[in-house]
DNA sequence: ATTCCGGCAGAGC
DNA sequence: TGCTCTGCCGGAA
């Protein structure tokens, strides 16, 4: 075995120094800017794996320090000034779409991430409750879980969460207020007077008697029923036993096992 | 309408 | 480790 001379490492490790990876800085600390959002600015952070953290810039309480500080704080370690945006977020903000967006997600519990998957799928302008996301990723019970995860949701308004509502027709909550959340689903044009209308008589889903498919009241298809045809049912098991079976793209409840 | 528990993942101790 | 508590809920009473 070798004896390493003392000189031979200090110059190895001088190089080392000397010598960092071009993009050693990318991938150690994030960048962050400020970009017009649907509530207000937002501030938003990214590494080079995609976008990692969203929060809102309305308030005058959430001023740059204090979005750095609770950055820090949740992921113990600095943001840097962007040079540049990150790729597609302009467009998504401004459609509501986030699909082509990449985003930085290390760090979450393959339960959350799972959650957050779910609710990346509901398009603009519809909504779904916390039981059909859990429904969606496999752990139907674990409905009130579901709440926790988004309430971490570290990317709101770009992964939806303001689209997941409660199944007796509120809005729930949310990480920046119920008030926020009406903000940006009335900005997507969801009817929530109708969906209130309908609650209150008991009504949580929409079928047509045509075809024989039941949705949720904001499905795209559930939308296109004209009002002769229309019937509102108060759940996916009175709707089966009328003879309809749930809506393959919104999925609002267990598929008939023929 | 309201209230009350059950389910469950994750954080904190 | 394990135990306890809490939380963007749901559904039954």
């Amino acid at each position: 075995m070798t004896v390493l001379d003392p000189d031979q490492i200090a110059e190895a490790l001088g190089q080392l120094s000397a010598a960092p990876p071009a993009d050693f800085l990318d991938r150690v600390v994030g960048q962050w800017v400020r970009v017009a959002g649907p509530v207000g600015e937002l501030y938003v952070a990214f590494t080079d794996h995609g976008i990692s953290y969203v929060r809102t810039a309305g308030a005058v309480a959430d001023s740059p320090a204090r979005f750095l500080d609770a950055y820090r704080s949740r992921f113990t370690r600095p943001l840097r000034p962007a040079e540049r945006l990150p790729a597609g977020l302009l467009p998504a903000l401004r459609t509501g779409r986030s699909g082509s967006l990449r985003f930085d997600l290390r760090g979450l519990t393959p339960f959350a991430a799972s959650v957050l998957d779910a609710t990346r799928r509901i398009p603009a302008g519809q909504t779904r409750p916390y039981a059909w996301v859990a429904r969606e990723i496999g752990r139907p019970a674990a409905v009130r879980a579901v709440g926790t995860a988004l309430g971490g949701n570290p990317v709101p308004i770009l992964i939806p969460c303001h689209r997941v509502t409660r199944s007796d027709g509120q809005v729930g909550d949310y990480v920046f207020g119920t008030a926020v959340k009406e903000t940006l689903l009335r900005a997507e044009d969801v009817d929530l007077e109708r969906i209130q209308d309908l609650a209150r008589a008991r009504v949580f889903y929409l079928g047509s008697d045509t075809t024989g498919i039941v949705c949720f009241p904001t499905c795209h298809h559930a939308r296109r029923i004209t009002a002769a045809h229309r019937r509102g049912f108060r759940s996916i098991g009175e709707a089966v036993d009328a003879g309809y079976r749930p809506c393959q793209v919104c999925r609002p409840g267990a598929a008939a096992t023929a």
